[in-house]
DNA sequence: ACTATAACAGACCGAACATTCTGTTTCTAA
DNA sequence: TTAGAAACAGAATGTTCGGTCTGTTATAGT
């Protein structure tokens, strides 16, 4: 049992471990990169070890598939993108931002990015594969409602139903999800403003801050 | 000039055309099953050419790139989408339906189906393939207005803008994209008919059927 | 009836693909 | 100090890809 040794003594920070991790960290860097400037089926493992500089066994060791590196690099972008959450909630009770500000916030430092980007197309492909669905869906459930949980905790919706905040705050991702293929399909960029305006204003009044009472 | 010669008599359906009109028929469908069911990453044309049933000489000679092969078969799509919309106008003043069942009807009958879908999957390999997207875009764009004018004709948007319902109209098909790439990842299937018709709700109070006066 | 051509059929090709494999280096635990 | 294992490096493999090419058959204009 080599791991049990490797437990047995976490907090010494090895020099392997160290220089491991940076390659992981280099080749899922990569890998959002292709995944946003090719796109998944374009996305092979050629390109990878090019745009990371590293050899293919570098990349073989670290994963042994192309699914556990989507995988991996998928859970990396989702810990990543909770990380700000964390820290607010962590913050204390600085008042939350109006629903309309979070929106569009969360559009331009979060959805509309190489992260978010890349993030849609592992999504879309999680739709036809399978086994990347499989390996993925249980996380992804638990994100979802760890981020529904996090939102609830501020905001409340304007519907009947205890968790109306929450399914909204999906229809919110959903629609900035959407968005994002309709990218480059209008004809003035400034549009997609307009819509992410409009979108946030309807949605400001049933997304509701919640009183500290 | 051979095509002149079939330019003089076009009323004549030759048995020749009709033919080969039912094998492209038969090979976009195949098209739209594959990238409904396995993707565009695995949409090969391999993968066409058996589903179809057809040969690898009859898919060339009709369709001599892949590209060639999606573009026709996304036009054919929307196409055909958009059918229903100039029966609907043919039809005269039947007074339009509320946006919410409106839009339920569009998402049952239009964005949740294998077209739908194999849509979304066009839409978004546009996202990083050039070739494809410069084929698609000006037909695209045309198709967008096409279909914004057709909702401005019967509706209004609560905005101040004169277009305010095309842009609220858009931002519903936004929202059903983005939907068709969640389908997957919620626990409880009868969440996306809550999100459909919380959005449905929502979207009802802005989109508003015009008074003929 | 005849011939030119569109409509197929299927073998073939080089490139690229994901994965496996055998070396070589570097670190670590004993 | 020294095995031994993890961290790489890169060649090799068999498959599948999109596209081309040469035949064969059916049809349509003359």
């Amino acid at each position: 049992m080599s791991e049990t040794a490797a437990e047995v003594k976490p907090e010494r920070i090895s020099k392997k471990r160290m220089k491991a991790e940076a390659m992981k960290r280099r080749i899922c860097s990569a890998v959002v990169a292709c995944l946003d400037e090719c796109g998944y089926a374009e996305t092979s493992i050629n390109r990878i070890q090019e745009r990371a500089g590293v050899s293919r066994g570098a990349l073989t060791h670290h994963f042994p598939t192309k699914q556990a590196l989507v995988a991996e690099t998928c859970m990396r972008m989702l810990h990543a993108a909770m990380r700000p959450m964390y820290a607010l909630k962590d913050e204390g009770e600085a008042r939350p931002l109006p629903a309309d500000e979070l929106l569009i916030g969360s559009w331009n430092n979060i959805v509309n990015t190489p992260e978010g980007r890349a993030f849609v197309e592992i999504l879309v492909a999680c739709r036809t594969d399978r086994a990347l669905h499989d390996v993925l869906c249980e996380d992804l459930l638990a994100w979802d409602a760890e981020s529904a949980a996090a939102v609830s905790a501020f905001y409340r919706g304007s519907g009947a139903d205890e968790d109306d905040a929450a399914l909204l705050w999906s229809m919110c991702r959903t629609f900035f999800r959407g968005l994002l293929m309709h990218e480059r399909f209008v004809s003035d960029p400034a549009y997609l403003g307009r819509m992410t305006d409009r979108f946030a204003g309807i949605m400001n009044a049933h997304l509701l801050v919640r009183d500290h009472a």
